[in-house]
DNA sequence: GCAAAAGTGTTGTTATTACACCCATGG
DNA sequence: CCATGGGTGTAATAACAACACTTTTGC
């Protein structure tokens, strides 16, 4: 594969890597959002935050920084799987681009203030985009698709909770995840007999009602539920 | 994403597309790999057949013309899924080259006798091969990881079988990816329970023994199966 | 003592596993 | 008539789905 040497005519493309952002508010799936401001799309159009590799990047530091300069997400803690690489030749109108695409996971309450609050960049509900530049709305579509599925089968949703949770919580961010109602009895069995759960040594106290038993992740890996 | 202008020094890489390309052949999942004889592989390296793209191709188009030009697989009926993209920076000595994997299947009967023939290419049983060129290695073990998470889940391994095959037959190709034995009986109530397989209305005459009915997929799509 | 979320078990149904014998055919 | 692969059923176990009440707390 590859030519000895690479003619200049063979590096007709540019590459880029985006990023599909999830996270979990208010019991609402949420993505992160960037104004785009560029030809063709003059103002008011909304995509998702990426850009072109630099010469000493992977395609996954590519990703990670653009999140830090174009969506204002500082932190280090996010946790990225590739999704799919779009090559179609005239997806981007302004020349060939060839996007590695991400998606990627932040608990809520992981981040700054900063990143919650709207500004060049800012969370939007899953629901609620559409039309969005470039091929944005497929890879979003097909990021949703992947992480319903990965929710199915991995432990992937460890990605969405804080530290602690209780039960209560991690079942409802499933059902936003899922988008659907869970059976809290049967949810609770299925989880606890997994085994990837470690009980805390402490509840959660402050609320109004009964206190609820704490729990991690016991580990920080995302692994593969036995199915078969 | 992306600058208005591509700067020529943004377009420091050439994409590539590589293919690990599956086929079974008595009872053996093979590979399809090819000479290496380019720098720092001189002779007597053995690769995945893939290469760069050209201005006019995506991805899938590139892997399927180096698969006719390098790998002289001339079938378009190849069926071919976007594996993972390998970016690293320095994967290949010679340059950077971003590279997009495909996995890829045929049944070995759909292949022409030239194709069943070693050339400049040729089969290798999955398990004899390690050592290969650049970072290819790693793209077989992920795309045979693959291949056995989807064989479970999926109708993928509809792309392994001809047009008609006995039970026994799917039994045995199901056995050879996973690399386990399976129970006849089981797989046989499973699998006509899913409701993937068409009966033909004729058996499989001319063994020695009791003819056995045949069937085919009924959707030559590779479809989900629920497992939850 | 009441409102609200936490927590817990049983039962019926469905899927999974393990396992052994008779059948149809060609030679 | 024999060698070989084709084809079938049952019972024990495990997983899943549906469903309702008691407990603990703050106020």
């Amino acid at each position: 594969m590859a030519l000895p040497e690479h003619s200049p005519e063979l590096k007709f493309a540019v590459l880029a890597a985006d990023v599909v952002l999830f996270t979990i508010d208010e019991e609402i799936l949420k993505v992160r959002v960037i104004q785009v401001n560029r030809p063709p799309y003059y103002d008011h159009m909304v995509g998702l935050p990426g850009g072109l590799l630099l010469p000493h990047e992977n395609a996954e530091e590519s990703a990670r920084r653009h999140l830090k300069e174009k969506a204002g997400i500082q932190s280090d803690e996010i946790y990225l799987e590739q999704l799919y690489t779009f090559s179609k030749v005239d997806r981007d109108k302004r020349g060939r681009v060839v996007a590695v695409a991400y998606h990627a996971f932040i608990p809520w309450e992981k981040l700054s203030d900063a990143e919650k609050e709207p500004s060049n960049s800012w969370w939007v509900p899953v629901v609620a985009l559409d039309n969005l530049a470039y091929d944005h709305d497929e890879m979003l579509a097909l990021a949703v698709e992947r992480l319903r599925s990965r929710a199915h089968y991995t432990t992937l949703m460890s990605k969405l909770m804080p530290a602690e949770f209780t039960l209560t919580e991690l079942e409802k961010a499933y059902e936003v995840v899922l988008a659907k109602d869970l059976d809290k009895r049967n949810f609770r069995k299925k989880l606890l007999k997994l085994n990837v759960l470690t009980e805390l040594p402490r509840k959660r106290t402050g609320g109004k009602f009964r206190p609820a038993q704490l729990y991690t992740f016991t580990s920080s890996d995302v692994i593969s539920i036995e199915v078969l």
